[in-house]
DNA sequence: ATAGCAATTGACCTATTGGTCAACTGCTAG
DNA sequence: CTAGCAGTTGACCAATAGGTCAATTGCTAT
């Protein structure tokens, strides 16, 4: 080939990046205001003016509204479960929920919008997520549940409903995210601190763990 | 006095009977389209729809969609609370919270919109609840958050925060209604079971039980 | 019987929505 | 240097939004 500029990892020029950066920008923008104000509640405009381009730019990289808000979804399932450490039968149950208790908390309150934007999805009824759902959260979901039950059976932790577990795990830490409103003002704050985030994991551990008959 | 129709509990004629059945009717079906929509996403017009009557009734009995929103989540505020028996510090706390668990997941699993409804307002920062959250969410909540602080200092159960368990209580109910959709698609259910309500509360009093040190 | 008012409703208003389009700009390849 | 195309953008469009209004209906008190 005498032309080593044909695959676009290969042409970063001008164009490529004012692309990649105006999409990022875009994207950016669109994950906080379907986050606050849901699918219906943005509009092509806010998001637009939020990301600092004109509106006929959003849909020129984006051709639809529709086709953006999948993208942000899609965007932000693949960071879901990033870092969250997989959890196999193996493990350490004490320190594999530990691991994994913590990561969901520090993200809920880190980057709460991400929560949010699929709470938002939830409540809609999971439109466009529930193909998602069904292909990958429930093989995941049903491969944990295994692992909790093979721990009951080995007698390494006390018996419990494992999809109950599970379900009140993500519930404890993504309501720190989506009720963050009302936590705040029943609590008097601005915003979360550390020390939150570390109370509210050591809390949650510690309902957990008692529950499991495990030691701190 | 002559006239003893004067008051319009004491005129219950034709016209009066009419705009209450009304006004419940749209009432209902706002409800019901503002849970599963959102602010936004709620059309008057497809509220007037659900309910049967010309958009027009609609805004004659609400005077604008944020008035008729706002006596939605009256409505709703005003039944959240009832059936929940109120804890005080004298009360048995294995009593006093296996009522409330069980009370707060049949709420979420039997009428999730009510939930849903608030998850939304909450979740696009709280705009019409917000206030209410200060004058009467926070005292009810330092109560709480009183009374369990009794109940360590008196031995009665073991030490915890008490604010992130009534958090937790709160968020691994509410989840069942709010995350409904995905919770049902990973068990592989159409809708919850009698079954299903005793197997949460169950769970999730365990949880509690457990790290509070009460047995059941 | 009838005056008067609550209630009903279709037509209509303006603002905003998601989306299109054609004219324009400027980078890049040859 | 320049042809051509990716990218940019203001103007525009039909559909729908929340809300108004005036004409009409029908119950009720006298």
């Amino acid at each position: 080939m005498t032309n080593f500029q044909q695959s676009s990892k290969l042409k970063p020029n001008k164009k490529e990046i004012a692309r990649l950066k105006n999409q990022a920008l875009i994207l950016k923008a669109a994950e906080t205001i379907f986050a606050n104000q849901g699918y219906e509640g943005a509009s092509m405009n806010s998001i637009a003016v939020a990301a600092g381009v004109p509106k006929a730019n959003v849909l020129y990289y984006f051709k639809s509204k529709d086709n953006l808000y999948e993208t942000v979804l899609e965007t932000i399932l693949a960071e879901w479960n990033l870092g969250l450490t997989d959890i196999s039968r193996d493990d350490d149950p004490a320190q594999a929920l530990t691991s994994y208790i913590a990561r969901k908390v520090r993200l809920a309150c880190e980057q709460p919008m991400k929560s949010r934007l699929i709470a938002n999805e939830m409540l809609r009824g999971a439109p466009f997520l529930s193909s998602h759902i069904r292909e990958f959260t429930r093989p995941w979901f049903r491969g944990k549940v295994a692992v909790i039950e093979h721990w009951i059976e080995s007698g390494k932790i006390q018996p419990i409903n494992p999809e109950h577990l599970i379900f009140m795990i993500w519930a404890s830490s993504q309501y720190y995210a989506d009720y963050q409103t009302e936590i705040l003002i029943l609590q008097n704050k601005l915003e979360y601190e550390e020390q939150d985030i570390i109370e509210i994991t050591q809390s949650l551990k510690q309902l957990v763990f008692a529950a499991l008959g495990l030691s701190a």
